[in-house]
DNA sequence: ATCCAGGGGGATT
DNA sequence: AATCCCCATGGA
């Protein structure tokens, strides 16, 4: 079903699917080979061809945009290049662009992500949506929003969507930004972000990492959670180390690209299971084993 | 049944 | 500054 008003784009070193489902963004939907987003008010469809990006609902000034396509992932790479034992990370990980979505957005999937799972995480957005949002969209391509800060009700209502220990943090979130918060949070410089982010209610540093990274567009954010913490310790560091001393080490081996270097890292990790957190074989070049323990694919 | 999941926060050591 | 424990669900 090709509309009229589809429109396409010539993209290089970029893989949507790899790109929408790598953990950075929830509020995806597959359907047949294309994916439906909602951002915003922003209802579109997306689906790749090879180097052909069509699309639907959005202009292309945002896209190119909102999934980076307007930074050289490539220079990244090459510099990433230099450190042998992110190499399998990063042959897995071709095409893997660090998106630049809405802070607001940002902030409450990863909220949600606490001792989660990206399967509930989506879900959890996807009922404050159902629950609390507009109605936005046109045509075949309607959805609800994200409820803004202070749209979510504290009538009870919220404990359907089932975020446990989450919901109280997201009403206190909520009451502690407003839009012009979070606009004024974008010019500040990266460390003042840090610091105000993790001012909030259910942000610490990897949440504020996080923040930092997909939606602020701080490319050295180096978010830290078990899986990174796990796959540098077996592949980097060769030793066990705390959170605290996996960002200090990351921060100074990989500078302004650790963040690219972090979702390499995360998808392999994620997508070759026990392989990639093995210390016995020393980390070869070549392209990504489908390395599977056992069903042990906690991912997909 | 038991463990763990893209953590945070407060208390204790 | 490191460690413990709890937070509420859900899926394996």
């Amino acid at each position: 079903m090709t509309g009229p008003d589809e429109r396409e784009l010539v993209v290089r070193a970029f893989d949507l699917g790899l790109t929408l489902e790598s953990g950075q963004f929830f509020r995806y939907e597959r359907r047949g080979e294309a994916y439906r987003l909602v951002v915003r008010d922003r209802v579109f469809e997306l689906r790749q061809e090879g180097d052909h990006l069509r699309y639907r609902g959005v202009d292309e000034a945002f896209l190119v945009r909102f999934l980076g396509l307007d930074r050289d992932s490539d220079l990244a790479r090459r510099r990433l290049r230099r450190h042998a034992w992110l190499r399998p990370a990063l042959d897995h990980a071709r095409g893997l662009r660090i998106v630049r979505q809405d802070l607001w957005e940002c902030l409450v999937g990863f909220l949600c992500s606490a001792v989660s799972n990206i399967p509930r995480i989506r879900r959890n957005v996807e009922d404050l949506a159902a629950l609390y949002g507009r109605r936005v969209g046109s045509g075949d391509l309607v959805a609800r929003a994200l409820p803004r800060p202070g749209k979510i009700r504290n009538d009870g209502s919220l404990r359907s969507v089932r975020l446990g220990f989450r919901g109280q943090r997201l009403l206190e979130l909520q009451q502690r930004v407003d839009e012009d918060w979070l606009q004024s949070l974008e010019a500040l410089p990266a460390a003042d972000q840090r610091r105000w982010l993790m001012t909030l209610p259910g942000v610490g540093e990897k949440v504020a990492d996080c923040v930092l990274l997909f939606a602020l567009g701080r490319d050295e954010a180096f978010p830290v959670d078990v899986w990174i913490r796990r796959v540098i310790e077996a592949r980097a560091l060769r030793r066990k180390a705390g959170f605290d001393k996996i960002r200090e080490w990351a921060s100074s081996t990989l500078g302004g690209d650790a963040g690219y270097a972090q979702q390499a890292l995360f998808v392999w990790a994620r997508h070759t299971g026990r392989g990639a957190l093995s210390h016995d074989e020393p980390p070869s070049r070549g392209a990504s084993r489908p390395n599977r323990t056992r069903g042990a694919s906690g991912a997909r």
